[in-house]
DNA sequence: TCTGGCGTTGTTCCC
DNA sequence: GGGGAACAACGCCAG
C-alpha cells in the first residue's frame, strides 16, 4: 500500500486537458493536500466485443494515447484500468488510499448507474466526489428545471429556454503538476495505455480517416474556425450528404469523446460570428451545437429515452421484424445504390453526413423497411465514431417520426434525394464500386438498365449487385398508411388518458 | 378550450 | 434549371 494518499480524476467522455474543470480541481486538490494525482480511464474489454465497433475503438485508443501524451506535458500521465469501473475503482480506492475523486457529469444511463454505485462506495470510504458539467454547454438539468421539469419538445422552445443563459468562459490548466504529486513510475505497471493490438487486429482496418485525440480535435477546430466567412455562411440544409470529402466539419467524433470541449467550440463560434452577418439556428453551425444541447436536455428528462416502450416522448408504432432486411440494410446491400453507398461509407469510415443519416434512417423505419428505429440505433452505435447516447436516440426518433418530428408523409426517395447534390453518382461509384461503370442515367436505379447495359457495365443486377429488397414506390405508400393508423391509435390512447373534464 | 402559425433539410410536376 | 404549387397524410404551442 502507498503511504501518500491519492486524488483521482476519472476520465470518461472528457478525453482532454483543455477546458477540463474537473481535472483542474483534481490537480489543485492534489497540490493543496500534497497527495498524488492519478488520472484514470476505465476500459471494459467485454463492452468492446459487443457495443463498440472497431473504428470507434481505434478512435478511442488513439484518443487515450494522445491524452497520455498531453498529461505528460503537465508532469502527469494516464492510468488505463482494464475491467468494469464499479469493480475496479473500489479496489484502487484502497490500494491508492484515495481521498478525493473528480469526474464529469454524464446523462447516459450507463454512466449514471455507475455513478450511483461508485458514489455509495466513496461515501463508505470517506472519499469526497466532485462532478462537473463539462460535456454540454448548458447544465441540462437546470434547463429542465427552468421549463418546470417538462421536456422541451421543440427546438424553438429549447432555444427560448437557453437564450439568456450566460455561458461561462473556458478554463485552462497553466501550471505543471509538482514532482511530489506525481505518482511513482513503477505504479503504472499494468495500467499502460493499450496498444491497438491488445484489442484488435489493426491490419483488418481501413486506413484511418479521422484519427482520435485532443491534438487532432484542436487542429480541426482551428482549421475551420479560421474560415470566418465559411462559418458565418454555414447553412446545414445547403451542405451535401454525398460529397466525396465531407461538406461539414466532422468535429462530432471529437465532441462525443470529449477530445474537444463543446464550450470551447461555442466560444470560438461566437468569436467567428461577432461583428459579421451570419446564419442563425437552426441551420447555422451554432444551431448544430444547440441541436446537441436540445437532445441532451430531452435525453436527461425522459425515462427510457433510448427505447420506444416506456418512453414518454416516443409515439408507439407497431414496427415489424425482418432480420434479413435489417442485415441487408446494415451491410449496404438493399439494392438501392444510394442507401448502400451511405451504409458502406458508415461502416468503412465511421462517419456519414447528417442528411445521409436521414436517408438511411428513414429507409429503415417509416420509409421502406418498417423496422424499429431501436434496431437502427444499435447499428449506428456500433459503426459511428461520433456515437452519442442522447443524440443517437433523439435523431432516430426524429427520423422515424416517433418524436419531435411528425410529418411522416415526407419520405426520402432513395433515388431522387441523392441526385440533388450528386447527379453523376460519384459518391455511389466510390462506395459501391461494382456499379462504377454504370451510365449516369442508371446509377441510382441500376435495375432499370437494359440487360445489355448491365453486361457492358460489368455488373448484372441480381448477380454482382443485389436486386432491390423492396419496391420503394409501392411500399412507402403502404407504410404511410401504417403511420397514419399508429398516429390515430396514439391519439385515441391520449384521449382516454386525459378525458375531458 | 380552440385555433392558426409554424416547424433545420420531401417529391413531383409544371412553367 | 430554378422556383412555386399541389400533394393531403402532423403535433406543438402561444394567444
Amino acid at each position: 500500500m502507498t503511504k501518500v494518499p491519492s486524488v483521482i480524476h476519472w476520465f470518461r467522455l472528457d478525453l482532454r486537458i483543455h477546458d477540463n474543470l474537473a481535472l483542474r480541481n483534481a490537480i489543485n486538490e492534489a497540490e493543496n493536500r500534497k497527495h498524488l494525482l492519478r488520472a484514470v480511464y476505465v476500459i471494459d474489454p467485454d463492452i468492446i466485443k459487443t457495443k463498440v465497433g472497431v473504428n470507434r475503438l481505434k478512435f478511442l485508443l488513439q484518443s487515450l494515447q494522445n491524452l497520455d501524451e498531453n498529461l505528460r506535458k503537465l508532469n502527469s500521465c494516464l492510468y488505463v484500468i482494464r475491467g468494469k469501473a464499479t469493480e475496479e475503482l473500489p479496489k484502487l480506492f484502497d490500494k491508492w488510499q484515495v481521498k478525493f475523486l473528480t469526474t464529469q457529469v454524464d446523462i447516459d444511463p450507463e454512466y449514471v448507474n455507475q455513478d450511483v454505485i461508485i458514489e455509495k462506495v466513496a461515501e463508505e470510504k470517506d472519499i469526497f466526489i466532485v462532478k462537473r458539467v463539462q460535456h454540454t454547454v448548458f447544465d441540462v438539468h437546470s434547463v429542465l428545471k427552468k421549463n418546470n421539469g417538462a421536456i422541451p419538445l421543440t427546438y424553438q422552445k429549447f432555444l427560448s429556454l437557453v437564450t439568456d443563459i450566460q455561458v461561462k468562459e473556458c478554463i485552462e490548466i497553466t501550471k505543471k503538476l509538482s514532482d511530489h504529486c506525481k505518482a511513482p513510475e513503477k505504479d503504472l505497471k499494468g495500467y499502460e495505455v493499450p496498444k491497438l493490438d491488445e484489442f484488435l487486429d489493426e491490419s483488418a482496418l481501413e486506413p484511418c480517416k479521422y484519427p482520435g485525440g485532443e491534438t487532432e480535435a484542436l487542429k480541426r477546430l482551428h482549421m475551420y474556425m479560421a474560415k470566418k466567412q465559411w462559418v458565418c455562411q454555414f447553412e446545414k440544409p445547403n451542405t451535401s450528404p454525398n460529397s466525396i470529402e465531407p461538406s461539414t466539419t466532422v468535429l462530432s467524433p471529437y465532441i462525443s469523446h470529449g477530445c474537444l470541449s463543446v464550450k470551447l467550440f461555442y466560444h470560438k463560434l461566437k468569436e467567428a460570428e461577432s461583428g459579421s452577418k451570419h446564419s442563425q439556428p437552426p441551420v447555422s453551425l451554432m444551431g448544430q451545437l444547440m441541436w446537441r444541447e436540445f437532445y441532451y436536455t430531452a435525453g436527461a428528462g425522459a425515462k427510457n429515452f433510448d427505447k420506444m416502450v416506456g418512453n414518454p416522448v416516443c409515439t408507439q408504432i407497431p414496427w415489424g421484424k425482418n432480420d434479413e432486411h435489417l442485415k441487408a440494410w446494415a451491410e449496404g446491400r438493399t439494392g438501392y445504390p444510394f442507401v448502400d453507398a451511405i451504409m458502406r461509407q458508415l461502416k468503412q469510415e465511421g462517419w456519414i453526413h447528417h442528411l445521409a443519416r436521414h436517408m438511411v434512417a428513414c429507409f429503415l423505419t417509416r420509409g421502406d423497411l418498417w423496422i424499429s428505429w431501436e434496431e437502427g440505433a444499435k447499428v449506428f452505435e456500433d459503426y459511428l465514431l461520433d456515437y452519442d447516447w442522447s443524440l443517437n436516440a433523439g435523431n432516430w426518433m426524429w427520423l422515424s417520426a416517433s418524436a419531435f418530428f411528425y410529418k411522416y408523409f415526407r419520405v426520402y426517395s432513395p433515388v431522387a434525394f441523392g441526385k440533388k447534390t450528386d447527379k453523376e453518382g460519384l459518391f455511389i461509384r466510390k462506395y459501391v464500386p461494382e456499379l462504377k461503370k454504370y451510365p449516369t442515367a442508371f446509377i441510382y436505379e441500376p435495375w432499370k438498365a437494359p440487360k445489355s447495359v448491365q453486361v457492358s457495365a460489368g455488373c448484372i443486377v441480381g448477380e454482382g449487385y443485389p436486386k432491390r429488397i423492396v419496391d420503394h414506390d409501392k411500399i412507402h405508400k403502404e407504410n404511410m398508411q401504417k403511420m397514419a393508423a399508429a398516429y390515430r391509435a396514439n391519439k385515441e390512447k391520449k384521449a382516454i388518458k386525459r378525458p375531458r373534464s
